[in-house]
DNA sequence: CGTCATATTGATGGGCATCAATATATGTGG
DNA sequence: CCACATATATTGATGCCCATCAATATGACG
């Protein structure tokens, strides 16, 4: 046992409204892990023991198909939270996930304390519910990004939504991934991404400094996360 | 008001294991609709009323992108529920739903009466958040089937699912959706459907006659879903 | 400093969309 | 019931996007 797990968890949206007493026999029922970029959180077809939050540092979900590929379904970060669809139905884990960032931190919340919490309380329920919810509807956007969006698309998204600083030339971010993690969440290949970024370059859209990006011109950028057609 | 829609929902798998006094709760909120296909269920952005359940026929939920182009993001059939998620979280719809075939049956639960069950049954909070499971797991199946199979793949997995019946050449399938309807389905363009369809007569995998298809030679057929690479 | 993973760049090709033209089906009013 | 209008299907031509294969370049790290 180490750092008690309470105030974490109280920093989670998804028990954000729950009172001191039934935080605390959550936190009872979990652990913390702490994990290195690679580092395997949860295994497909693994019986279910819990579900994840995350409460620094990031993981990816993501499936293996017969041959081998990894499809990346989701990118994680911390605040959110991820297989408790599982623990509600005390199924197999349908996916795999690993850490990605180093360090990552994640709250492992035991499946059996929590099921009698979810009977008993409604607002465990339904915070679990609306936890839910919000993972139907990121599929769901990311159904409709794979399908209509173009590989430029897909990352100038990525590429803005990413924290960024001002500087003289423009906004910078910082790739928080190796570019073929990148690649693979966004459905592309690494040689794809290496010429799209270089692409870019070329026309002054931005400038690369290995993990680090300047945006020049974020109106391009911006023009092409829009897709319809151009560039 | 016309026939009972108690009967109709104990045929329904995320009704099956209440009771009767709780069953007629539901049903008192619930109402019949009775669609041809084309006609809309529920409108993307619409606050939301209730949830459904599709009793006979089909219907396909749908999100238009800002361009117009519509993105199938799944097809429901008999026995199968949507937009729980909505009424439990009390949003918006996220999506379209039309019916896709004449007649649609589909039986509307209002939303506040099942919420004032859910708050109380905990089997309804159980069964609720196993369909939602259901429906995380679909769309999971969906991104993956989007991004890893070839649309021959897809448009092969669609006809084995299909129900058949045996004649001398093969199994006979019925196509439930006019053709350019189930080319959205699968996330390709109908003029791709005609094509595939062509080839595979030209490779004496099925004979086609309009609607009805006949698979002359299944094992092919299995292989093309299986994908990975061939045909 | 050598070894291995990661990144870049080039060449090639396939899958599928798009545009365009015709054929077939569906439905409607006279 | 037919003729016409309109939606749906088929077929062809073309081209783009992106994967794949292959070869180097660059970086990370013991």
């Amino acid at each position: 046992m180490d750092a008690p797990i309470e105030p974490v968890l109280r920093t989670l949206p998804i028990f954000a409204a729950l009172d001191a007493a039934t935080l605390s026999t959550i936190a009872a029922g979990g652990r913390r892990l702490r994990l290195s970029a690679g580092e395997s959180i949860l295994r497909e077809g693994e019986p279910c023991r819990g579900f994840f939050a995350v409460v620094a540092g990031g993981a990816k979900l993501f499936r293996l198909s017969p041959d081998g590929r990894e499809q990346v379904l989701q990118r994680v970060r911390a605040g959110q939270t991820f297989a408790e669809a599982a623990v509600l139905t005390m199924k197999r884990y349908p996916a795999n996930a690993v850490a990605t960032e180093t360090p990552t931190e994640i709250v492992e919340i035991g499946a059996e304390s929590f099921l009698r919490l979810f009977d008993g309380d409604r607002h465990v329920a339904k915070a679990m519910v609306a936890s839910m919810s919000t993972w139907l509807l990121r599929l769901v956007g990311r159904v409709e990004e794979l399908t209509v969006l173009s590989a430029g698309a897909r990352l100038a998204r990525f590429v803005l939504d990413l924290p960024s600083s001002n500087s003289a030339d423009g906004l910078v971010v910082e790739l928080p991934l190796a570019k073929k993690d990148l690649a693979a969440s966004l459905g592309i290949t690494p040689e794809t991404l290496s010429r799209l970024l270089r692409k870019w370059q070329d026309l002054e859209i931005v400038r690369g400094d290995g993990a680090s990006i300047v945006v020049l011109d974020s109106d391009a950028l911006v023009a092409i996360a829009e897709d319809v057609g151009a560039v």
